[in-house]
DNA sequence: AGCCTTATATAAGCTCCTGATCGATCGCGT
DNA sequence: ACGCGATCGATCAGGAGCTTATATAAGGCT
């Protein structure tokens, strides 16, 4: 195992250390049983209206790596299942509004706090160092995931 | 936001905010653009044999959230594609024990690689201190990763 | 008004998944 | 050694969800 990509020659942290250790957290943490079986796509969307608000469609085709067409399809489907609602947009008369509703908002919600639920044993086997190093580096993990959605724009 | 499970009263490692900045951050690296598109089942299953070398198509139908027919068909096209093969197991003539081929390693490596060029600008801008905390935390979160695929036995 | 552009919807076709079922092989009890 | 239930993997029919191509409708410029 050795690490071929340094991010900064006067720093440790290594970003192949940090992909792999990334990767092997989410073998076990994507694969957590669903509660509910629901397309990555359908989640995804999901998370996104829940997160940013209610957007037009052609909006969530640039965030989804879905096509046109098939968004179409994706939000008519959860229309139908009650998770989201087409509303016009009042400023322009071609678009659509896609709003996420309370129920579409409890699915993102349940699975969030069941992999919680999974994950409360394994932090109760981690010694107080090691959830300290875990809890200090949270907020930069979402800071890094900030920073990647401005590059991303 | 406030934070409503507590693993243990006397640390200051909230579940929720692990799976929040966990899941920020996944948002983020998962919808980084692939360089191949293959379904999510694929990628894991490659994943798989990769990490933990030949494995029976029963075994990996525990492990793959996919039935056993489509774990056949799955493999059936990886192996035309060149990215496994079928073997004979010579301990068992039933049996079918499903070996990954370089190429398919490659498609991982390339993966990996792929989104640490991506994260290589992001860390860069963090401060020392940030990717110091970063790095204390990614054994920890391997172990957590290690802890939990135990658990899942 | 005329025409190009933008936003969404529809249509046809393909890929990949599921459940049901089948043939082959194993391992165990007698 | 034989028979029988259990296990392993493959096949088949059907369906969900994606893609590309194309249609419809509204915006906006000249």
């Amino acid at each position: 195992m050795t690490s071929t990509q340094r991010a900064d020659s006067n720093t440790d942290l290594d970003v192949g250390d940090l992909t792999r250790a990334i990767e092997n957290f989410n073998r076990y943490y994507i694969r957590l049983p669903a509660v509910q079986k629901l397309s990555f796509t359908t989640l995804s969307v999901l998370d996104t209206l829940a997160v940013s608000g209610p957007k037009r469609l052609t909006e969530l085709v640039t965030t989804e790596q879905i096509s046109q067409p098939g968004l179409t399809q994706l939000v008519t489907r959860l229309e139908r299942d009650g998770l989201v609602e087409r509303r016009p947009d009042p400023t322009d008369g071609r678009a659509v509004l896609v709003h996420i509703t309370d129920n579409g908002r409890k699915i993102g919600q349940a699975r969030h706090e069941d992999r919680g639920r999974h994950l409360i044993p394994l932090i109760a086997q981690l010694t107080p160092a090691e959830r300290q190093a875990i809890a200090a580096a949270l907020p930069v993990l979402t800071r890094l995931a900030e920073l990647g959605a401005e590059a991303g724009r």
